[in-house]
DNA sequence: CAATGAGCTAGCCATATGACTAACTATTAT
DNA sequence: ATAATAGTTAGTCATATGGCTAGCTCATTG
């Protein structure tokens, strides 16, 4: 992922989560998270490489804002927030809203031509 | 980003749309595109890089299917695709539905214990 | 206190990524 | 026909990424 010094901190958060998001085990954790908060080595269980691998995407998470930890004994507990999910999600959303509104536009416009269609297809019935 | 043998279609898609989206430059053209179809030259035009390199960019985004694109004459005009977003917008969503859920749980679980213990008072007070 | 469990760090490796230049093809304008 | 425009391909390079092993620390259990 890239961090360019002209860019916005809001662009480096966004970047950060959508690289975040782009591997699946990152994902896989993700969904588990969502349902409750889970020790690292909870985490570790039924996935198919090393500890430290596995650390490493944690780390990444952790890094993107999704995800917190705290220090429990000799555990690390992580937890999602849920608000740098709702963040990212502000931005699809947004580039959504913005097509969608030139998508109408433009149903608009094929609406207005086809009304004009159907007015000169009645002036030639009436000839 | 990371294609294995054991990754369903579905997996694949969203780790190829969010990879797409990690990179700030592509995220910039989705955002033009959101607005209107560009030609590539147009999207290149306030680039600062060279067009080889915009054109990969370019590649990445109709891979992750967020972009199509089609030769009109010597040029090439890029459009959006807002199905694929609202793909993988619904991911995002339904994490942070699961989540929701589960904050939900967890205040009604935090009204229920402060509940308990009004009761408690209650009885002292009585007593 | 020794042994086990949970996690951290450092360092290595193969591959992927983003960026570049140079050279090429296909359309369009003069 | 020639020049200019718009894209394309191939090849190079530095850095990032995801994976590993080995060895370490620190808390908990016997």
């Amino acid at each position: 992922m890239f961090v360019v010094s002209c860019m916005t901190n809001n662009d480096v958060r966004l970047s950060r989560v959508f690289h975040a998001l782009s591997d699946p085990t990152r994902r896989a954790i993700v969904m588990r998270l969502s349902e409750q908060e889970h020790a690292v080595s909870d985490l570790f269980k039924p996935m198919p490489m090393a500890l430290p691998t596995l650390l490493k995407h944690v780390s990444v998470l952790e890094e993107s804002g999704l995800v917190i930890s705290r220090k429990v004994g000799r555990e690390r507990v992580c937890e999602l927030r849920p608000k740098a999910m709702i963040e990212t999600d502000a931005w699809l959303a947004k580039q959504r809203a913005v097509c969608a509104a030139r998508l109408d536009r433009m149903e608009i416009y094929a609406l207005e031509l086809q009304a004009r269609e159907d007015k000169h297809a009645k002036s030639k019935q009436r000839k």
